[in-house]
DNA sequence: CCATCTTTGTGCACACGTTCACAAAGACAT
DNA sequence: ATGTCTTTGTGAACGTGTGCACAAAGATGG
Protein backbone atom coordinates (compact mmCIF):
# COMPACT_ATOMS: atom_id res chain seq x y z
CA UNK A 1 0.00 0.00 0.00
CA UNK A 2 0.84 2.39 -0.44
CA UNK A 3 0.49 5.80 1.12
CA UNK A 4 0.36 9.12 3.25
CA UNK A 5 -3.10 10.94 2.73
CA UNK A 6 -2.37 14.74 2.94
CA UNK A 7 -6.24 15.47 2.44
CA UNK A 8 -9.02 15.86 4.71
CA UNK A 9 -9.24 15.03 8.56
CA UNK A 10 -11.52 13.08 8.21
CA UNK A 11 -14.06 11.36 6.19
CA UNK A 12 -17.09 10.70 8.91
CA UNK A 13 -19.37 13.13 6.78
CA UNK A 14 -20.46 11.16 3.90
CA UNK A 15 -18.04 8.94 4.85
CA UNK A 16 -16.56 5.62 3.37
CA UNK A 17 -13.82 4.26 5.50
CA UNK A 18 -10.62 4.40 3.29
CA UNK A 19 -9.98 0.85 4.46
CA UNK A 20 -13.65 -0.15 2.29
CA UNK A 21 -12.51 2.35 -0.48
CA UNK A 22 -8.90 0.27 -0.81
CA UNK A 23 -10.58 -2.77 -1.48
CA UNK A 24 -13.30 -1.58 -3.51
CA UNK A 25 -11.35 -1.70 -6.93
CA UNK A 26 -10.78 -5.47 -5.69
CA UNK A 27 -13.95 -6.67 -5.64
CA UNK A 28 -14.85 -4.22 -9.30
CA UNK A 29 -12.16 -6.67 -10.86
CA UNK A 30 -13.55 -9.68 -9.51
CA UNK A 31 -17.28 -8.66 -10.58
CA UNK A 32 -16.05 -7.79 -13.94
CA UNK A 33 -14.55 -11.57 -14.26
CA UNK A 34 -18.01 -12.54 -13.49
CA UNK A 35 -19.50 -10.04 -15.79
CA UNK A 36 -17.39 -11.41 -18.57
CA UNK A 37 -18.41 -14.97 -17.72
CA UNK A 38 -21.73 -13.86 -17.73
CA UNK A 39 -22.80 -14.44 -14.38
CA UNK A 40 -26.35 -12.38 -13.01
CA UNK A 41 -25.86 -12.91 -9.35
CA UNK A 42 -23.42 -13.39 -6.97
CA UNK A 43 -23.28 -14.14 -2.74
CA UNK A 44 -21.20 -12.26 -0.53
CA UNK A 45 -19.54 -15.11 0.47
CA UNK A 46 -18.56 -16.32 -3.50
CA UNK A 47 -17.42 -13.14 -4.27
CA UNK A 48 -15.18 -12.54 -1.03
CA UNK A 49 -13.37 -15.38 -2.25
CA UNK A 50 -13.35 -14.11 -5.27
CA UNK A 51 -11.54 -11.19 -3.99
CA UNK A 52 -9.42 -12.95 -0.66
CA UNK A 53 -11.67 -11.33 1.85
CA UNK A 54 -13.75 -12.28 4.34
CA UNK A 55 -18.01 -11.92 3.76
CA UNK A 56 -18.54 -10.08 6.48
CA UNK A 57 -16.23 -7.75 5.73
CA UNK A 58 -17.57 -7.49 2.31
CA UNK A 59 -21.04 -7.09 2.86
CA UNK A 60 -20.29 -4.20 5.49
CA UNK A 61 -18.18 -2.82 2.62
CA UNK A 62 -21.73 -2.61 0.81
CA UNK A 63 -23.65 -1.86 3.03
CA UNK A 64 -21.23 1.61 3.03
CA UNK A 65 -22.77 2.19 -0.32
CA UNK A 66 -26.01 1.54 -0.21
CA UNK A 67 -28.75 -1.66 0.05
CA UNK A 68 -27.67 -3.09 -2.55
CA UNK A 69 -28.29 -6.60 -2.55
CA UNK A 70 -31.17 -9.16 -2.42
CA UNK A 71 -31.69 -11.53 0.73
CA UNK A 72 -31.88 -14.89 -0.06
CA UNK A 73 -30.34 -13.80 -3.35
CA UNK A 74 -27.25 -12.05 -3.29
CA UNK A 75 -25.75 -9.26 -5.61
CA UNK A 76 -26.99 -8.38 -9.09
CA UNK A 77 -23.67 -8.58 -10.72
CA UNK A 78 -23.95 -5.73 -13.57
CA UNK A 79 -25.74 -3.57 -11.12
CA UNK A 80 -22.82 -4.04 -8.40
CA UNK A 81 -20.18 -2.89 -11.09
CA UNK A 82 -22.56 -0.05 -12.00
CA UNK A 83 -22.41 0.88 -8.19
CA UNK A 84 -19.14 0.80 -7.66
CA UNK A 85 -17.76 2.04 -10.74
CA UNK A 86 -19.62 5.36 -9.75
CA UNK A 87 -18.41 5.08 -6.36
CA UNK A 88 -14.55 5.23 -7.59
CA UNK A 89 -15.40 8.13 -9.88
CA UNK A 90 -14.75 5.29 -12.62
CA UNK A 91 -17.85 6.53 -15.06
CA UNK A 92 -16.05 9.42 -15.64
CA UNK A 93 -12.39 9.67 -17.58
CA UNK A 94 -9.50 10.20 -16.21
CA UNK A 95 -6.71 11.62 -18.24
CA UNK A 96 -3.22 10.86 -16.55
CA UNK A 97 0.30 12.22 -17.33
CA UNK A 98 3.37 9.70 -16.69
CA UNK A 99 6.60 12.13 -15.95
CA UNK A 100 9.77 10.06 -16.16
CA UNK A 101 9.79 7.34 -18.87
CA UNK A 102 12.57 5.07 -18.79
CA UNK A 103 12.17 1.06 -17.68
CA UNK A 104 9.31 1.88 -15.50
CA UNK A 105 7.91 4.69 -16.79
CA UNK A 106 7.51 2.71 -20.21
CA UNK A 107 6.63 -0.67 -18.33
CA UNK A 108 3.46 1.14 -16.76
CA UNK A 109 2.70 3.19 -19.79
CA UNK A 110 2.24 -0.35 -21.51
CA UNK A 111 0.34 -1.44 -18.95
CA UNK A 112 -3.35 -2.61 -20.40
CA UNK A 113 -5.04 -2.72 -16.92
CA UNK A 114 -4.67 1.47 -17.53
CA UNK A 115 -6.93 2.00 -20.17
CA UNK A 116 -9.34 -0.62 -19.02
CA UNK A 117 -10.45 1.59 -16.36
CA UNK A 118 -11.52 5.07 -16.81
CA UNK A 119 -7.51 5.58 -17.11
CA UNK A 120 -6.59 7.42 -20.35
CA UNK A 121 -2.81 9.03 -20.58
CA UNK A 122 -2.97 11.87 -21.71
CA UNK A 123 0.91 11.98 -22.17
CA UNK A 124 4.32 10.76 -21.64
CA UNK A 125 6.71 13.20 -20.47
CA UNK A 126 10.66 12.89 -19.90
CA UNK A 127 13.11 15.86 -19.12
CA UNK A 128 15.63 13.64 -21.90
CA UNK A 129 15.76 16.02 -24.94
CA UNK A 130 17.22 13.05 -26.92
CA UNK A 131 14.07 10.89 -25.96
CA UNK A 132 11.52 13.67 -27.19
CA UNK A 133 8.99 12.55 -29.86
CA UNK A 134 10.21 9.01 -30.12
CA UNK A 135 7.40 6.22 -29.45
CA UNK A 136 6.31 4.39 -26.28
CA UNK A 137 3.22 2.50 -26.36
CA UNK A 138 1.92 4.36 -29.30
CA UNK A 139 2.57 7.71 -27.99
CA UNK A 140 5.64 10.52 -28.63
CA UNK A 141 7.45 11.02 -25.42
CA UNK A 142 6.69 15.07 -24.69
CA UNK A 143 9.61 17.11 -22.99
CA UNK A 144 9.00 18.36 -19.43
CA UNK A 145 9.35 21.81 -20.83
CA UNK A 146 5.57 21.20 -21.88
CA UNK A 147 4.56 20.05 -18.78
CA UNK A 148 2.38 22.90 -17.52
CA UNK A 149 0.88 23.11 -20.91
CA UNK A 150 0.24 19.55 -20.81
CA UNK A 151 -1.69 19.80 -17.90
CA UNK A 152 -3.59 22.37 -18.46
CA UNK A 153 -4.72 21.61 -22.28
CA UNK A 154 -5.62 18.45 -20.63
CA UNK A 155 -6.97 18.86 -17.45
CA UNK A 156 -5.35 16.43 -16.29
CA UNK A 157 -5.74 16.14 -12.20
CA UNK A 158 -3.66 12.83 -12.01
CA UNK A 159 0.11 12.36 -12.45
CA UNK A 160 2.27 9.30 -12.20
CA UNK A 161 5.90 10.17 -11.49
CA UNK A 162 8.78 7.47 -12.62
CA UNK A 163 11.42 9.60 -12.74
CA UNK A 164 14.76 9.06 -10.16
CA UNK A 165 14.53 9.76 -6.75
CA UNK A 166 16.26 13.29 -6.99
CA UNK A 167 14.15 15.13 -9.43
CA UNK A 168 10.79 14.33 -8.07
CA UNK A 169 10.28 16.34 -5.51
CA UNK A 170 10.58 19.30 -8.37
CA UNK A 171 8.33 16.94 -10.71
CA UNK A 172 5.86 17.16 -8.03
CA UNK A 173 5.82 20.45 -7.38
CA UNK A 174 5.33 21.23 -10.97
CA UNK A 175 2.40 19.09 -11.30
CA UNK A 176 1.08 20.30 -8.62
CA UNK A 177 1.36 24.44 -9.61
CA UNK A 178 0.13 23.17 -12.87
CA UNK A 179 -2.71 22.11 -11.40
CA UNK A 180 -2.48 18.55 -10.74
CA UNK A 181 -4.13 17.05 -7.10
CA UNK A 182 -3.75 13.40 -7.03
CA UNK A 183 0.10 11.66 -7.19
CA UNK A 184 1.21 8.61 -7.89
CA UNK A 185 5.26 8.33 -6.93
CA UNK A 186 6.81 5.41 -7.82
CA UNK A 187 10.42 7.15 -6.66
CA UNK A 188 11.65 6.30 -3.58
CA UNK A 189 11.40 10.00 -1.99
CA UNK A 190 8.95 11.19 0.51
CA UNK A 191 6.91 13.85 -1.33
CA UNK A 192 5.95 17.07 0.23
CA UNK A 193 2.74 18.80 -1.02
CA UNK A 194 0.41 21.16 0.05
CA UNK A 195 -2.99 20.24 2.01
CA UNK A 196 -5.81 18.72 -0.82
CA UNK A 197 -2.86 17.02 -2.81
CA UNK A 198 -3.10 13.30 -2.06
CA UNK A 199 0.05 11.82 -2.77
CA UNK A 200 0.17 7.63 -2.93
CA UNK A 201 3.34 5.91 -3.30
CA UNK A 202 4.49 2.42 -4.59
CA UNK A 203 8.07 1.10 -3.22
CA UNK A 204 9.34 -2.28 -4.39
CA UNK A 205 11.70 -1.84 -1.80
CA UNK A 206 9.40 -1.24 0.81
CA UNK A 207 7.75 -4.34 -0.10
CA UNK A 208 10.70 -6.25 -0.26
CA UNK A 209 11.73 -5.49 3.54
CA UNK A 210 8.40 -5.91 4.73
CA UNK A 211 8.33 -9.70 3.23
CA UNK A 212 12.03 -10.11 4.58
CA UNK A 213 10.90 -9.07 7.86
CA UNK A 214 8.60 -12.17 8.03
CA UNK A 215 10.74 -14.58 6.55
CA UNK A 216 13.46 -13.73 9.19
CA UNK A 217 10.27 -14.10 11.66
CA UNK A 218 9.89 -17.90 10.09
CA UNK A 219 13.08 -19.01 10.18
CA UNK A 220 13.99 -18.03 13.61
CA UNK A 221 10.72 -20.11 15.15
CA UNK A 222 11.03 -22.59 13.15
CA UNK A 223 10.43 -25.93 15.16
CA UNK A 224 14.01 -26.21 17.55
CA UNK A 225 13.34 -30.23 17.03
CA UNK A 226 13.25 -30.95 13.20
CA UNK A 227 15.68 -28.58 11.97
CA UNK A 228 14.04 -28.57 8.87
CA UNK A 229 16.85 -25.76 6.97
CA UNK A 230 19.29 -24.53 7.77
CA UNK A 231 17.52 -20.90 7.07
CA UNK A 232 19.73 -17.93 6.76
CA UNK A 233 17.44 -16.41 9.26
CA UNK A 234 19.01 -15.20 13.08
CA UNK A 235 18.87 -18.08 15.66
CA UNK A 236 15.64 -18.91 16.96
CA UNK A 237 14.05 -18.38 20.45
CA UNK A 238 17.07 -16.42 21.64
CA UNK A 239 16.32 -12.88 20.75
CA UNK A 240 19.12 -11.78 22.99
CA UNK A 241 21.48 -10.49 20.57
CA UNK A 242 23.13 -7.43 21.84
CA UNK A 243 24.73 -5.89 19.33
CA UNK A 244 27.52 -3.54 18.84
CA UNK A 245 28.03 -0.52 20.41
CA UNK A 246 26.24 3.15 21.58
CA UNK A 247 28.30 5.24 20.76
CA UNK A 248 28.47 8.44 23.18
CA UNK B 1 -0.62 -0.31 1.18
CA UNK B 2 -0.53 -4.16 -0.46
CA UNK B 3 -1.83 -7.43 0.92
CA UNK B 4 -2.75 -9.94 2.24
CA UNK B 5 -1.20 -11.65 5.44
CA UNK B 6 -1.72 -15.60 5.02
CA UNK B 7 0.85 -15.98 8.27
CA UNK B 8 0.14 -15.99 11.70
CA UNK B 9 -3.01 -14.86 13.18
CA UNK B 10 -1.27 -12.27 15.88
CA UNK B 11 2.06 -11.17 17.28
CA UNK B 12 1.24 -10.68 20.72
CA UNK B 13 4.41 -12.51 21.21
CA UNK B 14 7.23 -10.56 20.26
CA UNK B 15 5.34 -8.28 18.67
CA UNK B 16 6.44 -5.61 16.41
CA UNK B 17 2.86 -4.47 15.06
CA UNK B 18 2.06 -4.94 11.34
CA UNK B 19 2.17 -0.65 10.91
CA UNK B 20 4.99 0.14 12.48
CA UNK B 21 6.82 -2.92 10.71
CA UNK B 22 5.66 -1.15 7.56
CA UNK B 23 6.76 2.47 8.27
CA UNK B 24 10.64 0.56 8.88
CA UNK B 25 11.94 0.82 5.80
CA UNK B 26 11.17 4.72 5.58
CA UNK B 27 12.66 5.25 8.95
CA UNK B 28 15.72 3.28 7.53
CA UNK B 29 15.76 5.36 4.09
CA UNK B 30 15.46 8.72 5.86
CA UNK B 31 18.25 7.68 8.13
CA UNK B 32 20.75 6.36 5.40
CA UNK B 33 20.29 9.65 3.65
CA UNK B 34 21.54 11.58 7.25
CA UNK B 35 24.27 8.53 7.46
CA UNK B 36 25.45 9.48 4.15
CA UNK B 37 25.54 12.98 5.16
CA UNK B 38 27.72 11.59 8.26
CA UNK B 39 24.90 13.37 10.93
CA UNK B 40 25.91 12.28 13.74
CA UNK B 41 22.53 12.09 15.66
CA UNK B 42 18.74 12.91 14.58
CA UNK B 43 15.95 13.88 16.81
CA UNK B 44 12.57 11.79 16.56
CA UNK B 45 11.23 15.35 15.69
CA UNK B 46 13.68 15.96 12.36
CA UNK B 47 13.66 12.28 11.57
CA UNK B 48 9.92 12.16 11.64
CA UNK B 49 10.07 14.99 9.46
CA UNK B 50 12.17 13.29 7.06
CA UNK B 51 10.19 10.36 7.03
CA UNK B 52 6.66 12.18 6.63
CA UNK B 53 5.47 10.91 10.10
CA UNK B 54 4.20 11.97 13.09
CA UNK B 55 6.96 12.45 15.85
CA UNK B 56 5.22 10.75 18.49
CA UNK B 57 3.91 7.82 16.26
CA UNK B 58 7.81 7.71 15.15
CA UNK B 59 8.99 7.69 19.09
CA UNK B 60 6.65 4.72 19.49
CA UNK B 61 7.64 3.02 16.88
CA UNK B 62 11.19 2.80 18.10
CA UNK B 63 9.79 1.84 21.38
CA UNK B 64 9.37 -1.19 20.03
CA UNK B 65 12.11 -2.18 18.84
CA UNK B 66 14.19 -1.42 22.39
CA UNK B 67 14.95 1.55 24.43
CA UNK B 68 17.89 3.27 21.37
CA UNK B 69 17.39 6.60 22.07
CA UNK B 70 19.13 9.49 24.54
CA UNK B 71 16.47 11.80 26.24
CA UNK B 72 18.04 15.48 25.49
CA UNK B 73 20.06 14.75 22.07
CA UNK B 74 18.04 11.90 20.10
CA UNK B 75 19.00 8.66 18.23
CA UNK B 76 22.88 7.62 17.21
CA UNK B 77 22.08 7.41 13.27
CA UNK B 78 24.62 4.84 12.77
CA UNK B 79 23.63 2.96 15.78
CA UNK B 80 19.60 2.99 14.65
CA UNK B 81 20.58 1.93 11.18
CA UNK B 82 21.99 -1.31 12.26
CA UNK B 83 18.99 -1.95 14.67
CA UNK B 84 16.31 -1.38 12.27
CA UNK B 85 18.50 -3.36 9.66
CA UNK B 86 18.42 -6.34 11.76
CA UNK B 87 15.14 -5.97 12.84
CA UNK B 88 14.61 -6.09 9.51
CA UNK B 89 16.40 -9.38 8.63
CA UNK B 90 18.36 -6.82 6.73
CA UNK B 91 21.91 -8.03 7.96
CA UNK B 92 21.96 -10.98 5.80
CA UNK B 93 21.57 -11.76 2.29
CA UNK B 94 17.66 -12.73 0.87
CA UNK B 95 18.35 -14.32 -2.84
CA UNK B 96 15.17 -13.29 -4.70
CA UNK B 97 13.58 -14.82 -7.87
CA UNK B 98 12.17 -12.86 -10.43
CA UNK B 99 9.63 -14.77 -12.60
CA UNK B 100 8.28 -12.38 -16.00
CA UNK B 101 10.92 -10.55 -17.33
CA UNK B 102 8.83 -8.45 -19.65
CA UNK B 103 8.71 -4.90 -19.67
CA UNK B 104 7.90 -4.58 -16.14
CA UNK B 105 9.74 -7.58 -14.87
CA UNK B 106 12.66 -6.19 -16.84
CA UNK B 107 12.41 -2.47 -15.01
CA UNK B 108 12.09 -4.44 -11.90
CA UNK B 109 15.46 -5.82 -12.41
CA UNK B 110 16.98 -2.98 -13.69
CA UNK B 111 15.92 -1.23 -10.32
CA UNK B 112 18.62 0.11 -8.21
CA UNK B 113 17.24 -0.03 -4.89
CA UNK B 114 17.01 -3.35 -5.48
CA UNK B 115 20.77 -4.57 -4.50
CA UNK B 116 21.18 -1.57 -2.60
CA UNK B 117 19.31 -3.30 0.71
CA UNK B 118 20.08 -6.94 1.10
CA UNK B 119 18.73 -8.29 -2.11
CA UNK B 120 20.04 -10.09 -4.78
CA UNK B 121 18.45 -11.28 -7.44
CA UNK B 122 18.96 -14.62 -7.90
CA UNK B 123 17.57 -15.63 -11.05
CA UNK B 124 15.32 -13.72 -13.72
CA UNK B 125 13.13 -16.67 -14.98
CA UNK B 126 10.95 -16.38 -18.18
CA UNK B 127 8.63 -18.73 -20.23
CA UNK B 128 9.40 -17.99 -23.54
CA UNK B 129 12.21 -19.83 -24.84
CA UNK B 130 13.42 -17.69 -27.54
CA UNK B 131 14.33 -14.83 -24.81
CA UNK B 132 16.12 -17.89 -22.71
CA UNK B 133 20.09 -16.84 -22.32
CA UNK B 134 19.43 -13.07 -22.97
CA UNK B 135 20.44 -10.89 -20.36
CA UNK B 136 18.65 -8.10 -18.81
CA UNK B 137 20.33 -6.18 -16.20
CA UNK B 138 24.00 -7.90 -16.67
CA UNK B 139 22.06 -11.37 -15.75
CA UNK B 140 20.72 -14.33 -18.32
CA UNK B 141 17.27 -15.52 -18.53
CA UNK B 142 16.54 -18.72 -17.40
CA UNK B 143 13.90 -20.87 -18.59
CA UNK B 144 10.93 -21.72 -16.44
CA UNK B 145 11.89 -25.15 -16.22
CA UNK B 146 14.47 -24.30 -14.49
CA UNK B 147 12.10 -22.59 -11.50
CA UNK B 148 12.15 -25.44 -9.23
CA UNK B 149 15.93 -26.18 -9.67
CA UNK B 150 16.96 -22.71 -9.34
CA UNK B 151 14.89 -22.07 -5.94
CA UNK B 152 16.32 -25.18 -4.54
CA UNK B 153 20.01 -24.29 -5.44
CA UNK B 154 19.84 -20.74 -4.05
CA UNK B 155 17.61 -21.38 -1.51
CA UNK B 156 15.18 -18.77 -2.39
CA UNK B 157 12.92 -18.07 0.06
CA UNK B 158 11.44 -14.86 -1.89
CA UNK B 159 9.59 -14.42 -5.32
CA UNK B 160 8.81 -11.98 -7.18
CA UNK B 161 5.88 -12.40 -9.86
CA UNK B 162 5.09 -10.17 -12.66
CA UNK B 163 3.89 -12.60 -15.42
CA UNK B 164 0.75 -11.66 -16.95
CA UNK B 165 -2.37 -12.09 -14.89
CA UNK B 166 -3.47 -15.49 -16.07
CA UNK B 167 -0.18 -17.34 -15.27
CA UNK B 168 0.35 -15.78 -12.12
CA UNK B 169 -1.29 -18.93 -9.76
CA UNK B 170 -0.03 -21.50 -11.38
CA UNK B 171 3.82 -19.54 -11.21
CA UNK B 172 3.05 -19.11 -7.26
CA UNK B 173 2.28 -22.41 -6.80
CA UNK B 174 5.19 -23.73 -8.47
CA UNK B 175 7.76 -21.41 -6.35
CA UNK B 176 5.54 -22.27 -3.34
CA UNK B 177 6.12 -25.82 -3.82
CA UNK B 178 9.49 -25.07 -4.18
CA UNK B 179 9.82 -23.72 -1.49
CA UNK B 180 9.35 -20.01 -1.65
CA UNK B 181 7.37 -18.71 1.96
CA UNK B 182 6.92 -14.86 0.64
CA UNK B 183 5.97 -13.13 -2.64
CA UNK B 184 5.70 -9.98 -4.30
CA UNK B 185 2.60 -9.88 -6.55
CA UNK B 186 2.78 -7.77 -9.36
CA UNK B 187 -0.18 -9.13 -11.59
CA UNK B 188 -3.68 -7.83 -11.11
CA UNK B 189 -5.01 -10.91 -9.53
CA UNK B 190 -5.68 -12.82 -6.15
CA UNK B 191 -3.09 -15.58 -5.00
CA UNK B 192 -4.41 -18.25 -3.17
CA UNK B 193 -1.32 -19.68 -1.27
CA UNK B 194 -1.10 -22.06 1.83
CA UNK B 195 -0.97 -21.28 5.29
CA UNK B 196 3.03 -19.91 6.65
CA UNK B 197 3.22 -18.15 3.06
CA UNK B 198 2.92 -14.39 2.63
CA UNK B 199 1.64 -12.36 0.24
CA UNK B 200 1.78 -8.72 -0.49
CA UNK B 201 1.02 -7.08 -4.08
CA UNK B 202 1.34 -3.78 -6.03
CA UNK B 203 -1.59 -2.80 -8.09
CA UNK B 204 -0.82 0.29 -10.29
CA UNK B 205 -4.70 0.16 -11.17
CA UNK B 206 -5.96 -0.08 -7.56
CA UNK B 207 -4.24 2.59 -6.56
CA UNK B 208 -5.00 4.57 -9.07
CA UNK B 209 -8.77 3.68 -8.88
CA UNK B 210 -8.51 5.21 -4.46
CA UNK B 211 -6.74 8.25 -5.90
CA UNK B 212 -9.70 9.13 -8.65
CA UNK B 213 -12.07 8.10 -5.38
CA UNK B 214 -10.43 11.47 -3.45
CA UNK B 215 -9.98 12.87 -6.81
CA UNK B 216 -14.18 12.76 -7.60
CA UNK B 217 -14.69 13.43 -3.87
CA UNK B 218 -12.78 16.86 -4.45
CA UNK B 219 -14.27 17.90 -7.25
CA UNK B 220 -17.66 17.11 -5.81
CA UNK B 221 -16.94 19.06 -2.87
CA UNK B 222 -16.40 22.50 -4.90
CA UNK B 223 -17.61 25.01 -3.10
CA UNK B 224 -21.08 24.66 -4.51
CA UNK B 225 -22.74 27.88 -3.64
CA UNK B 226 -26.06 27.71 -2.99
CA UNK B 227 -27.77 24.25 -5.43
CA UNK B 228 -25.47 21.85 -2.97
CA UNK B 229 -27.10 19.46 -2.29
CA UNK B 230 -25.09 16.69 -0.72
CA UNK B 231 -26.51 13.77 -2.41
CA UNK B 232 -24.15 11.24 -3.52
CA UNK B 233 -21.57 12.18 -4.62
CA UNK B 234 -21.24 13.43 -8.22
CA UNK B 235 -19.41 15.64 -9.60
CA UNK B 236 -20.22 19.28 -10.48
CA UNK B 237 -20.91 19.53 -14.08
CA UNK B 238 -23.01 16.25 -15.46
CA UNK B 239 -25.48 15.53 -12.83
CA UNK B 240 -26.26 12.35 -13.73
CA UNK B 241 -28.12 11.24 -10.87
CA UNK B 242 -30.17 8.29 -10.45
CA UNK B 243 -28.63 5.19 -11.76
CA UNK B 244 -29.47 2.58 -14.44
CA UNK B 245 -32.24 -0.10 -13.47
CA UNK B 246 -32.43 -2.23 -10.74
CA UNK B 247 -32.85 -5.94 -12.45
CA UNK B 248 -35.70 -8.75 -10.90
C1' DC C 1 25.94 19.07 43.22
C1' DC C 2 22.06 21.48 41.71
C1' DA C 3 19.19 23.89 38.30
C1' DT C 4 17.69 24.15 33.82
C1' DC C 5 16.61 22.61 29.40
C1' DT C 6 15.79 19.27 25.78
C1' DT C 7 13.83 15.24 24.16
C1' DT C 8 12.64 10.52 24.92
C1' DG C 9 9.37 6.78 26.23
C1' DT C 10 4.73 5.73 27.35
C1' DG C 11 -0.04 5.85 29.73
C1' DC C 12 -4.29 6.96 28.16
C1' DA C 13 -8.20 8.09 25.39
C1' DC C 14 -10.04 7.89 21.24
C1' DA C 15 -10.63 6.59 16.23
C1' DC C 16 -10.65 3.16 13.00
C1' DG C 17 -11.02 -1.58 11.29
C1' DT C 18 -12.46 -6.47 11.73
C1' DT C 19 -15.26 -10.22 12.92
C1' DC C 20 -19.06 -12.57 15.01
C1' DA C 21 -23.54 -13.74 15.17
C1' DC C 22 -28.30 -13.09 14.35
C1' DA C 23 -32.82 -10.78 13.25
C1' DA C 24 -35.26 -9.95 9.50
C1' DA C 25 -35.90 -9.53 4.33
C1' DG C 26 -37.10 -11.68 0.56
C1' DA C 27 -37.49 -15.86 -2.78
C1' DC C 28 -39.91 -19.76 -3.61
C1' DA C 29 -42.85 -23.79 -3.02
C1' DT C 30 -46.96 -25.57 -1.56
C1' DA D 1 -51.31 -17.21 2.72
C1' DT D 2 -48.12 -19.53 5.20
C1' DG D 3 -43.84 -21.82 6.03
C1' DT D 4 -39.18 -22.83 4.90
C1' DC D 5 -34.79 -21.67 3.41
C1' DT D 6 -31.09 -18.65 2.03
C1' DT D 7 -28.48 -14.72 2.53
C1' DT D 8 -28.26 -9.88 3.51
C1' DG D 9 -27.42 -5.87 6.61
C1' DT D 10 -25.85 -4.46 10.96
C1' DG D 11 -25.35 -4.06 16.27
C1' DA D 12 -22.00 -5.04 19.36
C1' DA D 13 -17.55 -6.76 20.94
C1' DC D 14 -13.06 -6.80 20.18
C1' DG D 15 -8.49 -5.67 18.24
C1' DT D 16 -5.27 -2.45 16.17
C1' DG D 17 -3.45 2.08 15.26
C1' DT D 18 -2.91 7.10 16.33
C1' DG D 19 -1.83 11.17 18.80
C1' DC D 20 -1.78 13.96 23.01
C1' DA D 21 0.47 15.25 26.79
C1' DC D 22 3.63 14.70 30.41
C1' DA D 23 6.87 12.50 33.80
C1' DA D 24 11.28 11.26 33.96
C1' DA D 25 16.04 10.65 31.82
C1' DG D 26 19.90 12.62 30.71
C1' DA D 27 22.86 16.56 28.92
C1' DT D 28 24.82 20.75 29.95
C1' DG D 29 26.30 24.83 32.52
C1' DG D 30 27.20 27.18 36.64
N1 LIG E 1 8.43 1.56 -7.09
C1 LIG E 1 9.09 0.56 -7.65
O1 LIG E 1 8.77 -0.60 -7.44
C2 LIG E 1 10.17 0.89 -8.52
C3 LIG E 1 10.75 -0.09 -9.32
C4 LIG E 1 11.74 0.28 -10.13
C5 LIG E 1 12.15 1.60 -10.16
N2 LIG E 1 11.60 2.50 -9.33
C6 LIG E 1 11.93 3.90 -9.32
O2 LIG E 1 11.30 4.48 -10.44
C7 LIG E 1 12.10 5.53 -10.94
C8 LIG E 1 12.39 5.25 -12.38
O3 LIG E 1 13.08 4.04 -12.51
P1 LIG E 1 13.64 3.61 -13.90
O4 LIG E 1 14.28 2.28 -13.73
O5 LIG E 1 12.57 3.72 -14.92
O6 LIG E 1 14.77 4.69 -14.15
P2 LIG E 1 15.31 5.22 -15.55
O7 LIG E 1 16.60 5.88 -15.29
O8 LIG E 1 15.26 4.11 -16.56
O9 LIG E 1 14.26 6.29 -16.01
C9 LIG E 1 14.14 7.57 -15.45
C10 LIG E 1 13.62 8.50 -16.54
O10 LIG E 1 13.28 9.74 -15.95
C11 LIG E 1 13.71 10.77 -16.82
N3 LIG E 1 13.90 11.98 -16.03
C12 LIG E 1 14.93 12.32 -15.22
N4 LIG E 1 14.72 13.51 -14.65
C13 LIG E 1 13.55 13.96 -15.10
C14 LIG E 1 12.80 15.13 -14.89
N5 LIG E 1 13.22 16.08 -14.05
N6 LIG E 1 11.63 15.27 -15.52
C15 LIG E 1 11.19 14.30 -16.35
N7 LIG E 1 11.84 13.16 -16.59
C16 LIG E 1 13.01 12.99 -15.98
C17 LIG E 1 14.98 10.25 -17.42
O11 LIG E 1 15.22 10.90 -18.66
C18 LIG E 1 14.65 8.79 -17.61
O12 LIG E 1 14.06 8.54 -18.86
C19 LIG E 1 13.32 5.58 -10.05
O13 LIG E 1 13.09 6.53 -9.03
C20 LIG E 1 13.37 4.21 -9.45
O14 LIG E 1 14.01 4.23 -8.19
C21 LIG E 1 10.60 2.17 -8.55
N1 LIG F 1 1.48 -3.69 -10.64
C1 LIG F 1 1.65 -2.77 -11.58
O1 LIG F 1 1.69 -1.58 -11.31
C2 LIG F 1 1.78 -3.23 -12.94
C3 LIG F 1 2.20 -2.37 -13.92
C4 LIG F 1 2.36 -2.85 -15.16
C5 LIG F 1 2.10 -4.20 -15.38
N2 LIG F 1 1.64 -4.98 -14.39
C6 LIG F 1 1.38 -6.41 -14.53
O2 LIG F 1 2.62 -7.07 -14.52
C7 LIG F 1 2.58 -8.17 -15.36
C8 LIG F 1 3.64 -8.05 -16.40
O3 LIG F 1 3.45 -6.90 -17.18
P1 LIG F 1 4.36 -6.63 -18.41
O4 LIG F 1 3.93 -5.33 -18.98
O5 LIG F 1 5.77 -6.80 -18.05
O6 LIG F 1 3.92 -7.79 -19.41
P2 LIG F 1 4.76 -8.47 -20.55
O7 LIG F 1 3.83 -9.18 -21.43
O8 LIG F 1 5.70 -7.47 -21.12
O9 LIG F 1 5.66 -9.53 -19.79
C9 LIG F 1 5.19 -10.72 -19.30
C10 LIG F 1 6.33 -11.72 -19.33
O10 LIG F 1 5.96 -12.89 -18.63
C11 LIG F 1 6.40 -14.01 -19.35
N3 LIG F 1 5.58 -15.15 -18.98
C12 LIG F 1 4.33 -15.46 -19.39
N4 LIG F 1 3.91 -16.60 -18.81
C13 LIG F 1 4.90 -17.01 -18.01
C14 LIG F 1 5.06 -18.12 -17.16
N5 LIG F 1 4.09 -19.01 -16.99
N6 LIG F 1 6.22 -18.25 -16.49
C15 LIG F 1 7.20 -17.34 -16.65
N7 LIG F 1 7.10 -16.27 -17.43
C16 LIG F 1 5.96 -16.11 -18.11
C17 LIG F 1 6.29 -13.61 -20.79
O11 LIG F 1 7.15 -14.39 -21.59
C18 LIG F 1 6.68 -12.14 -20.75
O12 LIG F 1 8.06 -11.99 -20.92
C19 LIG F 1 1.18 -8.21 -15.94
O13 LIG F 1 0.39 -9.07 -15.12
C20 LIG F 1 0.71 -6.80 -15.79
O14 LIG F 1 -0.68 -6.75 -15.65
C21 LIG F 1 1.52 -4.53 -13.19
Amino acid sequence: MATGRTHRPATRSRGIPEATVARLPLYLRALTALSERSVPTVSSEELAAAAGVNSAKLRKDFSYLGSYGTRGVGYDVEYLVYQISRELGLTQDWPVVIVGIGNLGAALANYGGFASRGFRIAALIDADPAQTGKQVAGLPLRHSDELEAIVAANQVSIGVIATPAGAAQEVCDRLVAAGVTSILNFAPTVLSVPDGVDVRKVDLSIELQILAFHEQRKAGEEQPASAARPARGQRPGTDGDVPAVMPA
